[in-house]
DNA sequence: GTGAAAGCGCTAACAT
DNA sequence: ATGTTAGCGCTTTCAC
């Protein structure tokens, strides 16, 4: 019950002529005289037609697709860079397959077969959180398959790469804790596999350096998420007591510690300054309002898929891999200082 | 430069058989000697080989793409959306092509011109909010591709529709206002145009009438993005002396105006209780938390992609149109509630 | 200025 | 049990 969109083949039926010349035609090719060149393009416009992208594309071994592979859609740093993607590959006449892996490595997997299954052109790629085997993404890469990593990079693979300066961000703001006064900072930190984390812990084990503040290995605590922070409350309300700042890892990990914490008395930023990662939406509707660093994931997106089209256009592996380096802004506000 | 991943012809060519028998050794054809399979297949996975998508679609005329066209990704509920869609078209080997319109009439059309040029099996479209003429999704429609319209859909279409009950989620949250004492109870809402917006203004509306509360239409303010609140707040605060509750066409909305009183001075809800619609995660984070209904973006973005597959399967345009209604929860909060 | 033919990768009737 | 052929829609070299 498919509809048949009319073919070349049907025009050149249709008009008496052959597809080759339909196919000259209608994309003005020099050879074809006026006369029938308005024929066809006038008949073609009046059927309606419009080219086959997926014979283009089988034609051409180019397909003007571009995959996306990203932990979770559902997430306003994730959501922004797909936007910024998605809007300069439509502006350049591309067309994005986006795949959430949910973390999940082995579905990680199968939608990069996917992907190639569908011979994008390249990927733009976010590693989920528990990719402890990058191996089809090195095989994918040495298969000469284009590709930008981003935020969530993969050390093992030279492409570009591009990522938030989690490092001096995180030393930013920690920075800024101890100019508020805070001397003894809790991080609650991410997996140790993951990038960002790391870059963020040490960028928070430096600020402490810097202003001669001896890191202690018991003030940091695995915990990035909601979840984690109802779960290890005790461990945390423990240490409440002893402590004068937080700097979670990202926002909703320090929104939700700072709920906690509210809950139990404590007054924010009086007694715990608390200070996030992001800049999500939330951070200005929580009250105090959040001290964070931002993120500007729609830039991100969008030079991520400019890098890619920039390696598309040359001979794909010899080139240099570019890093761009997005710095992280801080954004002082009342969850940090007093009004 | 492009990899040339190699495709059945090599194989053969490699192997000394004709394609044919590699395409049937491939896919288990019983008429395949048992041993020449397993020679075959072996190769095949030696070398990694992939069918190509394209070669395939273009054949079967089915390409197991679906399209979705969404207003922006960049929105709590329409991520949701997706991510609901793409789990399931994931777990039955659909791609997703998403385009976002930026509630951009031209961008849509084009958005959808693309999609079909790509020659996607159907679509799941949201429409976009100032799309006054729906042209081209009826002539899309007409020429038989399976459609499924979601939260914002085209009346003018007979399909499938997937949508929350608007009126019964805005009446019910009125209503709870009324109950909470609220006597005068102004409206944030949203463009006549939209079919969501207009729905809730009727259930707020019912609701006044349910409660022999004559509606008054200078309680009624266009006003449904938190730009709009600021650029709208002296008509707000003119109000603001008058009244006793507030609901809100969304969340962010609700949000935006409980900022702007609580900066007057006033109380929430004490003076004032703000109700919004759609359970944002916003609207746990904000103080006081606020009432609201729950939208299940996720179970709708499935259901959509469901029947997008049922529809699929069938002979297309002979099934009657579905509609799966959901029902909007209320989430009572503190910001219509005392403690 | 226009047509015929081959081929992108794959499948399926139709041979053998 | 395997090969040949044609064709999905399109482009492009090569003829005429």
């Amino acid at each position: 019950m498919k509809p048949h969109l009319t073919s070349i083949n049907d025009i050149a039926k249709a008009m008496g002529v052959s597809p080759s010349t339909v196919s000259r035609a209608l994309k003005d090719h020099p050879d074809i005289s006026e006369a029938t060149r308005e024929r066809i393009k006038s008949f073609a416009h009046k059927v309606n037609y419009r080219p086959n992208a997926l014979a283009l594309s089988l034609k051409s071994q180019v397909s003007h697709t571009i995959g996306i592979i990203i932990p979770e859609i559902v997430h306003h740093f994730f959501s922004s860079i797909i936007s910024g993607i998605e809007d300069i590959a439509y502006s350049k006449g591309y067309r994005v397959m986006i795949c959430q892996s949910n973390e999940d490595p082995e579905r990680e997997k199968m939608n990069l077969q996917a992907l190639i299954d569908h011979r994008v052109d390249g990927l733009l790629v976010c590693m989920s959180k528990n990719s402890n085997d990058p191996g089809h993404f090195i095989s994918a890469f040495n298969n000469q398959t284009p590709m930008v990593f981003f935020d969530r990079i993969c050390n093992e693979i030279d492409t570009d790469r591009v990522i938030t300066d989690d490092f001096n961000g995180a030393r930013q703001i920690t920075s800024h804790l101890i100019d508020c006064g805070c001397k003894s900072i809790l991080h609650l930190g991410t997996h140790p596999g993951l990038n960002v984390g790391q870059e963020r812990q040490q960028g928070y084990t430096q600020a402490l350096k810097d202003h001669n503040i001896e890191p202690d290995p018991g003030l940091i605590i695995q915990c990035d998420t909601p979840a984690d922070v109802i779960h290890k409350k005790e461990q945390i309300l423990n240490l409440a007591g002893s402590i004068d700042g937080i700097f979670a890892v990202n926002d909703f990990t320090a929104i939700a510690a700072i709920q906690l914490l509210q809950l139990k008395g404590y007054k924010i930023p009086e007694d715990i300054a608390v200070a996030g990662f992001g800049d999500d939406p939330a951070a200005v509707i929580i009250h105090p309002t959040l001290t964070t660093v931002e993120q500007q994931g729609y830039q991100m997106g969008q030079e991520a898929m400019q890098l890619l089209l920039d390696r598309l256009k040359k001979s794909s592996q010899d080139q240099a891999a570019q890093v761009k380096l997005f710095q992280a802004e801080l954004k002082k506000r009342a969850s940090t200082m007093g009004a």
